[in-house]
RNA sequence: GGGCGCUUAGCUCAGCUGGUUCAGAGCGCCUGCCUUACAAGCAGGAGGUCAAUGGUUCGAAUCCAUUAGCGCCCACCA
């Protein structure tokens, strides 16, 4: 057979994931075996594959592949969500620009359209998830607004609200005059703005004078109720119950007390406009004050505002300085810092707005769910997730559920022509329950409420929903799968659904959603900026992949990843990636161009490497084992990596590969075979296609019915710990005779190496075949001194090796230097050990150590003292 | 303003509840090699008072305190 000097990944990718689809590999049905489940944090139906997807994914992929070999009934769901406010927007800009304004049309006409748009381009990012690999089971795929999903959605709501835990109420919500919706605290930014104060005047009514008033946002003074002061400012005491003229609409409103004042701000005055303003909305309740709302929806100024009607609240900004100048109301304007509320979605800032909204209580449903995580039951990689979790779950406010939008799940909830409303599974059943409190009202009177539900009242039962475990609560599906094992997510969703579903999972299924939660970083590029469309500093996983297979993304990606860590990413690490696939490929390449002697004995050398590199092999499988059991995917991959690059390739196949033509006798080419097949198990979680195709050629025949997904993970108890020291020792030594050879330019095989010492004896000569063979040099010998020789220090013994011609001055130098270092390690250690103290506190084995110390290191004193002595001669 | 975390080589980070000659890895950099698996490679090399100060201890990169710098989360002061 003859392969190519060069991997391809391309080819051996697009074949690999046809014939795992074919296969059913991915594909799950509950059976006797243990189950390990994940789903997918659902992408935007609207999204395309970015790099956070990428990292996200990859780490899915590699802990379900991995359980899938240790031998579980692995599930990874796939799906999408509907995302509400980010796909409308979508939609009406699209329609925007056929010419069609959203208004225009009815809401049957817009949900028609916005169906056709998504079954066109919808789900993109599925096909996206196949090139990187991903072993999703897509038999299972689901979107949140299936038919199915969409009922569980409308039935959790009627549940919650006959369990008196849903409530309709006037509320100030975060309203996004844009999107023309209410938002809820977390689709909420803040941005420091630079903006200006403003000082105000108002007079009091009975001409006693004034009071000054500093606002960011002086056209708000049109909808004031009343003047705010500190109870225990001294200098305002005396006016408090008195009145004073709003500016320009001369309006006449109280000076009232409240603690909420702060009088070290501005003047120690607030303007109070309940309508507009969160906290003012609150001491507005408290003091029972006149509620003005001068703002329409999409934020311009209503005949309420009685001046600048029609006006663009920041228009109306700029437009009325000039007027309370004329009016010899403003005193002064001064530049000024100030968090300015922005709705993530639109950009746009948000206008504090009373409305009519739905809320959900949280309080009892957040107890139970603060708990699973307090006490370990939800595990968090890593655990300081914990700590912002418990912080946000004691403060934890009542959730707006309604948003003013089209694109989702209609709320269940009828109203009649009188105000009264029903809330119902549908329609039948609403009319139904509204006939028993109008038994002559008509159907067609009846009107259903025209908001949709927050995206994440759908996707917080994620975990139950796609296995349709809310309407069919014993379905053989949830009983199997759920709870979940991983979830894979990033911490700034950790409020907006990792915590919801936990909550939905302990109200539903009475017990968590999944066990652990593995929190990725931020994909940053390689300057720590975070990766953004308008950066432009993105690049496109699709074309990543074509220029170093997915494989090589998949390694470049994690390479850069400590768990929980931001990431910075560098393209060249996806090359990296890339070059180890090359690096494997030519393994293989090595260990097929052998031939075979099937009579053959296997000599020294080969026998010693065999038996090293299987301890090895141990060795590593029980670390990289420990890392994927506390999560610490990057590690195991390093781990991994460097198992196959040094010790696989660099070392084991240096030492037991034939000389050009020889050929290979078959216990080495047997033993080589499987230890380059556990190799390629060990890393198929994370390369999945390489390993794949390298499996098949390492078989006698290439079957494609067999595959390594489905072979059993490699497990380790113990390792022979005294094999890998000796041959650790014996890598240094041809390391320094490596190195010794280098700084002198030697490139003959035909010289001699001398040691001087005992204690080594044994291990050098049981290893003395592997050090000729990788040091290429002729001999080693003992105890014999020559006249012109390079030397060096391995651990602590001296080893020499002949040379033409010597730099006195320069060795000279160096062993000064070495025994500088050596003479103050020497004097440490014997520091501790004439210390009392150290003697009797110390516990035994760190004494004996240190007298070890001492001992070599008078050991290689006295080497190194010798060696200058001959120099000086 | 409240809370959490970080600072170790040029860069990105390991280093578990103090004690293995503990100061490490990868990348980058420098030197020499196109050696019949691989130049997408091989061999070798240089680089760090473990942020600063003080304390605990026989012993501190590791524990405690303070300081400086950085990051994140929450609250949102008009």
């Amino acid at each position: 057979m003859k392969l190519a000097q060069h991997y391809k990944a391309d080819i051996v990718e697009n074949k690999w994931y046809k014939i795992w689809l074919e296969k059913k590999y991915f594909h799950s049905e509950p059976n006797e075996k243990e189950p390990y489940t994940i789903v997918i944090p659902p992408p935007n139906i609207t999204g395309i594959l970015h790099m956070g997807h990428v990292l996200n994914n990859t780490l899915q992929d590699i802990l379900i592949r991995r359980a899938r070999m240790l031998g579980y009934n692995a599930c990874w769901v796939p799906g999408t969500d509907h995302a509400s406010i980010a796909t409308e927007a979508r939609i009406v800009a699209n329609l925007k620009s056929k010419g069609i304004d959203k208004h225009s049309l009815t809401r049957d006409e817009f949900m028609k359209y916005a169906w056709e748009w998504k079954e066109k381009h919808g789900g993109i990012i599925l096909e996206q998830l196949k090139k990187l690999g991903a072993s999703c089971d897509w038999d299972r795929t689901t979107f949140t607004m299936d038919d199915h999903y969409y009922k569980s959605v409308i039935h959790v709501f009627v549940d919650l609200y006959n369990k008196g835990l849903i409530y309709r109420s006037h509320r100030m919500v975060n309203w996004d005059p844009l999107a023309l919706t209410a938002l809820s605290d977390e689709e909420v930014i803040y941005k420091k703005t630079n903006s200006k104060l403003y000082y105000v005047k108002y007079f009091l009514t009975d001409d006693s004078g004034y009071l000054t008033i500093a606002t960011t946002r002086p056209e708000t003074i049109l909808a004031d109720t009343a003047v705010a002061v500190n109870p225990n400012d001294d200098r305002y005491k005396h006016l408090i119950g008195k009145y004073v003229y709003v500016p320009l609409v001369k309006r006449e409103i109280p000076i009232i007390a409240d603690q909420y004042v702060d009088p070290e701000f501005g003047t120690g005055c607030l303007k109070v406009t309940p309508a507009h303003d969160l906290n003012d909305y609150e001491i507005g309740k408290k003091h029972n004050l006149e509620i003005i709302d001068i703002f329409t929806p999409d934020a311009r100024l209503n005949e309420n505002a009685k001046f600048l009607i029609g006006q663009d609240r920041f228009e109306a900004r700029e437009n009325i300085i000039p007027l309370l100048e004329k009016e010899g109301n403003l005193t002064k304007i001064e530049d000024y810092e100030n968090n300015v509320a922005y709705s993530e979605r639109t950009d746009v800032p948000i206008e504090p707005r009373l409305s009519l909204q739905w809320f959900l209580k949280v309080e009892e449903l957040s107890k139970p769910a603060m708990q699973v995580v307090l006490d370990g039951t939800i595990k968090f990689y890593p655990d300081k997730f914990i700590n912002t979790y418990r912080h946000w779950m004691k403060n934890i406010k009542d959730w707006c559920i309604s948003r003013q939008l089209w694109w989702g799940h209609r709320i269940p909830v009828w109203y009649l022509p009188n105000g009264e409303f029903v809330v119902a599974h549908n329609e039948e059943e609403a009319y139904t329950l509204a006939l028993k409190k109008n038994p002559n009202l008509k159907k067609i009177e009846l009107h259903q409420d025209d908001d949709v539900l927050d995206t994440w009242f759908s996707s917080w039962i994620w975990p139950i929903a796609v296995f349709n475990g809310i309407l069919q609560p014993n379905n053989e599906d949830i009983n199997y799968y759920y709870p979940t094992n991983d979830l894979v997510t990033a911490p700034e969703i950790l409020f907006f659904w990792v915590a919801r579903m936990i909550m939905a999972g302990l109200e539903y299924r009475k017990q968590v959603p999944f066990y652990n939660v593995y929190f990725t970083g931020i994909v940053r590029d390689k300057l720590g900026r975070k990766m953004s469309k308008s950066l432009g500093n993105s690049p496109d996983p699709l074309d990543l992949i074509d220029k170093y297979g997915a494989d090589g993304v998949r390694m470049g990606m994690l390479f850069s990843s400590p768990l929980g860590n931001d990431l910075l990413f560098d393209e060249a690490l996806c090359e990296q990636g890339r070059n180890f696939a090359n690096k494997i490929w030519n393994a293989l390449r090595l260990v097929k161009m052998w031939k075979i002697d099937p009579v053959k004995p296997t000599d020294t050398i080969n026998v010693k490497s065999i038996s090293w590199f299987n301890e090895q092999l141990k060795a590593s499988i029980i670390e990289i084992n420990h890392y994927f059991d506390e999560y610490r995917i990057s590690d195991a991959l390093k781990s991994v990596y460097k198992t196959i690059w040094d010790y696989f390739c660099s070392w084991y196949l240096e030492l037991i590969k034939p000389n050009y033509g020889e050929p290979v006798d078959a216990n080495t080419y047997n033993s080589t075979i499987n230890f380059f097949k556990t190799l390629m198990q060990l890393l198929h979680p994370f390369m999945p296609f390489i390993t794949e195709e390298i499996w098949h050629l390492l078989q006698d025949n290439y079957n494609i019915d067999d595959t390594i997904m489905l072979t059993p993970w490699p497990t380790a108890d113990s390792y022979d710990e005294n094999i890998i020291n000796d041959i650790n020792f014996i890598f240094e030594f041809i390391s320094t005779v490596r190195s010794l050879k280098a700084q002198y330019n030697i490139t003959k095989e035909d010289i001699e190496v001398y040691y001087n010492d005992t204690e080594y004896d044994k291990v050098i000569k049981d290893y003395e075949e592997l050090i000729l063979k990788m040091a290429q040099v002729k001999s080693i010998n003992k105890n014999k001194q020559l006249k012109n020789t390079a030397e060096a220090l391995v651990r602590t013994i001296t080893i020499s090796i002949p040379i033409t011609e010597t730099n006195i001055e320069e060795e000279k130098e160096k062993i000064l230097k070495e025994l500088d270092y050596y003479k103050g390690f020497l004097a440490n250690v014997n520091k501790k050990l004439k210390n009392e103290n150290f003697l009797k506190k110390a516990p035994d084995k760190v004494i004996e150590n240190e007298k070890k110390k001492q001992q070599d290191t008078i050991k290689k004193i006295e080497s190194l003292k010798k060696l200058l002595k001959k120099y000086e001669n």
